[in-house]
RNA sequence: GGGCGCAUAGCUCAGUUGGUUAGAGCGUCUCUCUUACACAGAGAAGGUCAGGGGUUCGAGUCCCUUUGCGCCCA
């Protein structure tokens, strides 16, 4: 297509996987400087971001799309300036979701369960679940612009990444920092699986406080003691009061029977127990309460399990044996109060530990499982950060990870579940155990060829901890991981902080003696646009696809960097990623004239003008939307280098529309009408309208590509073709615009435009007020005292920007007498008049004249109040100064008013 | 219980070393199809920056405090 046709509106629909196809097939997406490949410079900066992958077989939400768009912004920001850039895409097996998605469509489909078919037939069905969905993901990851480079992607069971994992096992292990051990864990009777602390959520939720008494041996008296569960009364292994408490003091070191079952337990006394909460008296169950747990230890009391895997009563609850957990509830407290042991039950508010994957109330249980002692991990960890090897963004989310790893307990890292890594463990039949990164063929103690691998797999987080390194070839030192490890940015929600980030920093630092990345960027979760969390029962879900389709993927993505700030939620609503398909589409106009206007000027016989050469030649347009744009350019650069990633494309879009597009083209239109001012002009538009496309990349890569493609070549099919000499092929690899300093004559224009944008609008806030219509070109006087040069060269443009007939303009220093029948206007040292016969009301222009009079001076007092106070002492020069300026325009203002209103 | 965040126009939000008369988008009202764009242009209305106190010449911005909402950890 070629400049000439492009159409109205800017259609993204058959843009955006052309342009996508165009990258990847150039091969922008991959590091310049590849340590592979022949030429490979070693001292080229690299600028790694490692994607946080995405469940295999999850669909596209919200949260990825903000990820890639902050990312892809970070690396093509990053390209443009020249670093060898890598972003490593891939994705995570995602355990217990991925094998809960397969299970249910397995029991769908074919009505079988996991265990039916047998663990070796079920990963083998998973393994084609993901081959047959697994690419969706990747695929809508694409369709959201991300520059990552394909040929470099990993998923967390890829060989490479198992055999990192095993290596990581086994050096920890190795080194003592893995045991395994019958330890107090969290259980999940649904999934019938171990989970981590971090997978455990707790919710307020209505529930009840259970009082009942704990009878003492061979006496009427008893203890009372409440409890939310009472099914694990069945557990108890002592009684426990305050040793001060005058109560219970008595009771101490006696003998308690456990209700129903009959158990004689001690009665100690521990001052983990509150005096003041419930009856004051604690029953201690040690195997399914960590508080519990923790006194049990002290008190070397015997711990009980009374749970089976599935949350059933087990042998140890006697009558209840086989019950359910909760029905086991109901029937001992029946039984209880049939013995007369209820004292009563009330309503109470707890938090109740739920899991994170389906809600179930998770059990606290005694169960052998391995843990990675995670002291020394964290302290390392912890260090990193203070020492400021790594940095947050936000800086508050440094704290809040202090505080979690200052108080870390160990992490409970295998899964009872078939899909994932298989712990590296096996066992020969005397028990003895064997850790190795090969598969063993005997047992590393006796010699035993029969040996079982450990049944559990690693908990997933395990492997995403080393993704930053193993997605490089670790342990290997390839040629990537020398170059490009450690990585440069983390970027990712803080919502997961803990569960990946500080896992991956633990990691990082044991694996390869150094941080994985210097910065950690953190961003805010979306909600509605009500701020709601999304959810699909509440039915305000938005589906970024169904967004993309409608409106674009510049425009979502520019909504979502735009709209949101580090570490802050954000809300978003379907009308506002609209307004930036506006957006998207005012770049295309605006694009759609630069370019009619360089093919403009290819067929005109025009000389080139040897003024347009220099310096002089910029009228006062120009050189105003030139110090606007360098200003910007530094601007962008600064909030770039704080991550004020948001801050930076609202200026850039502020810049773009209302100072270029709503003024400078405008003007453009009239300059160009002028032979002399013509050429300059067009190249103006070209150099700026190249370099807002160039800072607005990382934002809308789309677009900007597409229409950059564009005035490219028809710049070079111009005259002009210079301008674009040194350009690339393509807006992806342009160079970024680099800060250059301020050289000296950018205040005085930028004043003078501002005076002339004043005059514009008071002359069209005017002419509406008075009804004049639009098209009406009408005549104007001016008295503009010193001014008078500077809005005599811009006569052209206010005539055509106000309206005026510029043929019937009058601008003169002063006026003797003041034209009747005119309104008229004041903007500083400049009056206008309009000459609106018929239209003006004497009264009301009085009226009007004395407001703006009134107004003024009231500014005048304020200011001469602030500048006889202390400000006046002791605030800085140059803010005095110009308030004294102000002061003085006002004055102006409020003389000239004055001599109006005579 | 400990920690963190938020409160600015009808709605959703910017406003990062304290310095004009506090901004944007959407929505509302008026006008205009002016040859890049009606996914647009021009104009307008709309705010005690949650309340109180303090520091300062100067506070939306810094400190203290109250209230309300949200989140994290235990």
């Amino acid at each position: 297509m070629t400049e000439h046709e492009l159409p109205k509106a800017y259609d993204f629909k058959s843009t955006e996987s052309r342009i996508y196809a165009m990258w990847e097939a150039g091969g922008y997406f991959k590091p310049r400087n590849d340590p592979n490949k022949p030429g490979f410079d070693s001292n080229v900066k690299p600028f790694v971001i490692s994607i946080p992958p995405p469940n295999v077989t999850g669909e596209l939400h919200l949260g990825h799309a903000m990820f890639v768009s902050v990312e892809d912004l970070m690396i093509r920001y990053h390209r443009m300036k020249g670093f060898s850039t890598l972003w490593v895409p891939g994705s995570d097996h995602a355990g217990i979701a991925t094998q809960l998605m397969v299970e249910r469509h397995l029991l769908k489909a074919e009505e079988v369960t996991r265990e039916e078919l047998g663990r070796e037939e079920f990963v083998k069905r998973t393994w084609d679940w993901k081959h047959k969905y697994g690419g969706i993901i990747t695929e809508q990851i694409r369709r959201l612009g991300a520059s990552c480079d394909w040929e470099r992607e990993r998923f967390t069971l890829d060989d490479g990444l198992s055999r990192a994992v095993r290596e990581a096992f086994v050096r920890l292990y190795e080194k003592g920092l893995i045991y395994r051990g019958p330890r107090l864990i969290n259980w999940s009777p649904g999934l019938k699986t171990a989970v981590s602390d971090l997978e455990v959520e707790y919710s307020e939720e209505e529930a009840a406080l259970y009082y009942f008494k704990y009878m003492l041996k061979d006496s009427n008296e008893y203890i009372p003691v409440a409890t939310i569960r009472p099914e694990t009364i069945l557990g108890d292994t002592a009684v426990a009061v305050h040793p001060e408490d005058d109560r219970y003091k008595k009771y101490i070191g006696k003998t308690a029977i456990v209700p129903i079952i009959g158990r004689e337990i001690p009665v100690i006394a521990d001052e983990y127990v509150s005096m003041e909460f419930g009856t004051g008296a604690l029953k201690i169950t040690p195997g399914h309460d960590p508080n519990d747990y923790a006194i049990a230890q002290r008190h070397n009391l015997p711990i009980i399990s009374v749970l089976d895997e599935a949350a059933k009563i087990n042998e140890n609850g006697g009558p209840y044996q086989g019950q359910d957990r909760f029905e086991a509830r109901k029937n001992l407290w029946a039984d209880m109060q049939a013995a007369g042991l209820v004292i009563k039950t009330q309503p109470y508010t707890t938090t109740i530990p739920r899991s994170q994957r389906g809600g179930e109330i998770v059990e606290p249980m005694i169960s052998t499982q391995w843990f990675v002692k995670i002291e020394p991990l964290a302290k390392a960890a912890l260090e990193a950060v203070k020492d400021g090897r790594i940095k947050i963004v936000p800086e508050r989310f440094e704290k809040v990870y202090y505080n979690w790893l200052e108080n870390i307990k160990d992490w409970c890292i295998s899964r009872q579940l078939w899909w994932g890594h298989r712990i590296p463990v096996w066992y020969c039949a005397d028990g003895h155990m064997t850790v190795a990164r090969a598969d063993p063929t005997e047992c590393a103690t006796c010699r035993s060829k029969d040996l079982t691998q450990d049944e559990d797999v690693l908990d997933t987080w395990f492997s995403s901890g080393l993704w930053p390194f193993s997605t490089l070839g670790w342990p290997d030192k390839t040629p990537d991981y020398k170059y490009f490890y450690p990585t440069s940015y983390m970027e990712t929600g803080y919502d997961i902080l803990f569960f990946w980030v500080a896992r991956m920093i633990m990691m990082g630092l044991e694996f390869t003696g150094e941080a994985p990345f210097h910065t950690v960027y953190l961003h805010g979760l979306i909600r509605d646009e009500h701020g709601r969390k999304m959810s699909k029962t509440y039915g305000n879900v938005i589906d970024p696809l169904i967004v993309m389709n409608d409106f674009g993927t510049d425009a979502l993505r520019f909504t979502l960097l735009v709209g949101s700030t580090p570490g802050n939620d954000m809300n978003l609503s379907v009308k506002k990623v609209e307004s930036n398909r506006n957006f998207a589409n005012k770049l295309w106009n605006a694009g759609r004239f630069v370019i009619n206007s360089i093919s403009g000027i290819r067929n005109q016989e025009l000389e080139p003008n040897p003024q347009s050469l220099i310096p002089d030649s910029y009228t006062l347009a120009d050189s105003w939307i030139w110090a606007r744009l360098q200003q910007l350019i530094r601007d962008v650069e600064r909030l770039f280098q704080n991550f004020q990633y948001g801050e930076a494309g609202r200026q850039i879009y502020e810049f773009f529309w209302s100072d270029f597009a709503d003024w400078y083209v405008e003007i453009a239109k009239e300059q160009m009408k002028n032979e002399e001012t013509r050429e300059q002009t067009i190249k103006t538009l070209a150099r700026v309208f190249d370099i807002s496309l160039r800072l607005l990349h990382p934002f809308t890569p789309f677009v900007t590509e597409e229409i950059w493609g564009h005035l490219r070549g028809s710049i070079l099919e111009s005259r002009l073709s210079n301008l674009a000499a040194d350009w690339p092929e393509a807006l992806i690899i342009a160079k970024w615009p680099e800060p250059r300093e301020v050289e000296g004559w950018e205040e005085a224009k930028t004043a003078d435009f501002m005076l002339i944008q004043e005059i514009v609008r008071a002359i069209r806030n005017l002419r509406a007020e008075k009804s004049v219509a639009p098209s009406k070109r009408i005549a104007a006087t001016f008295a503009a005292g010193d001014k008078t040069d500077l809005l005599k060269e811009q006569a052209a443009t206010i005539a055509s920007l106000a309206g005026l007939d510029h043929s019937l303009l009058s601008i003169r220093e002063s006026l003797k007498k003041k034209p009747t029948d005119s309104a008229a206007l004041v903007i500083g040292p400049v009056e206008i008049f309009l000459p609106l016969a018929g239209m003006i009301d004497l009264a009301d222009e009085k009226s009007r004249l004395e407001k703006e009079l009134a107004e003024a001076q009231s500014h005048i007092e304020r200011l001469e109040r602030l500048l006889a106070s202390d400000f006046a002492g002791k605030a800085p020069a140059p803010v005095v100064a110009k308030e004294r300026e102000k002061l003085a325009g006002y004055k102006e203002t409020a003389e000239k008013l004055r001599a109006q209103l005579k």
